[in-house]
DNA sequence: ACCTGCGGATGACAGGTGTCACGGGCAACG
DNA sequence: CGTTGCCCGTGACACCTGTCATCCGCAGGT
């Protein structure tokens, strides 16, 4: 017999991560040894109960320094290169892919996918292939690279939920008239209305 | 040794869906019956495996009648008056709560509560009691009525997503001039500064 | 018939927003 | 060195938005 692969679930909702560990608890060949619900504790529970592959989700709170799974999937490959990491998130935006593989993430599904493939998910990353659903990569090549600058990703994150142009240039330590002129070149790059729509675009596109 | 409690699962996401299953599976006095993932095969599938109690999430795609898990919920108690409802959701929005009792639900979690729970909350339910979120309950309190009117409901509905008045104006068949006085007052009533805060607060609060 | 209330619309106004042109500073690159 | 590109800011302009007063039509009450 040989060893089972050990596992770390990584996700916010108790529930949800409880249901993955009994759905995964069926497979023989796998054991779960950590659960965490936050992006910034997945490094040290990783290393102290020696996880093979972290299954993460990509919403979870954390910290400034890790503030979400695609950070912790980064942080697992700075700090401990030996463990890889599949992603398992609710939304399949485009964006989203290109960010965690560019992170190091070994695979990518999508929580809409059926349940007995997630088995089979973890033993092909632990194996060392990547798994990318194939119908996000298609959308995500058609999607392209992110147009936006840093400042403009910055400010479009705080335009997000749609406050005043001097609230958001407050937070950002900008002027005002910055601001503007930030948002009005993001506006044009994403050939949108207004602010919201623009970030609304740039978040699903995964540039922010 | 008593029959035990038929369950049926609603979640537009399979993957959750297969690990509630199997987190349920491993209580024996309950017995998932049936699976859905859409909020208008509720009934249908309660019905022909004689649920006893159905789990439902409200963010899930459906027809025009039967929209989410909440209309799901709604329709059980027309059709299927013998089969409770235990909300299983993501957001613990009091709105939410307070439309999901008002539709007839006798439960109401939230997703990130202790997987171990969950089992309990359902025999609750089957049991006749109301099983909901204390802290969540407190909450709904605090929010308050409805205070909007559906007309102001209605176009902030549309002013979610941050698109100008002109097109608010078009979708809802409406001129400019009067969707502007609608969202007016909606800011008034609100507390806030634009359309888009307006009708972020509303969808938190469960108004719209 | 009268008043009242409400949904819908209009017009006017101040202030917010999106666009554009332009300026200076700074780092990277040929 | 000059050029390029991004950063940050300013000022001006047209347009959009949020606010308010007002009006019309229509249904309910009395």
């Amino acid at each position: 017999m040989v060893s089972p692969i050990r596992l770390l679930l990584a996700d916010d909702q108790a529930l949800v991560r409880g249901a993955l560990a009994a759905l995964l608890a069926l497979e023989p060949d796998l054991l779960v040894v950590a659960e965490v619900g936050r992006a910034d504790d997945v490094v040290a529970a990783a290393v102290g109960n020696h996880a093979d592959v972290c299954l993460l989700d990509i919403e979870m709170p954390g910290s400034s320094e890790v503030p979400d799974g695609i950070a912790a999937a980064a942080a697992l490959r700075r700090d401990a290169p030996g463990v890889r990491s599949l992603m398992v998130t609710t939304f399949g935006r485009p964006g989203y892919l290109r960010r965690a593989l560019e992170a190091g993430a070994s695979g990518f599904v999508v929580k809409d996918t059926p349940a007995p493939e997630l088995a089979d998910a973890v033993r092909r990353v632990h194996a060392g292939l990547r798994v990318v659903d194939p119908l996000l990569a298609g959308e995500s090549l058609a999607g392209g690279a992110n147009p936006l600058t840093e400042r403009e990703a910055e400010v479009l994150r705080v335009a997000l939920d749609g406050v005043p142009v001097a609230r958001i240039a407050e937070r950002v330590h900008l002027s005002a008239g910055t601001v503007r002129n930030y948002l009005s070149s993001a506006i044009g790059k994403t050939g949108t209305a207004t602010r919201v729509e623009a970030a609304r675009l740039a978040r699903d596109r995964g540039w922010i």
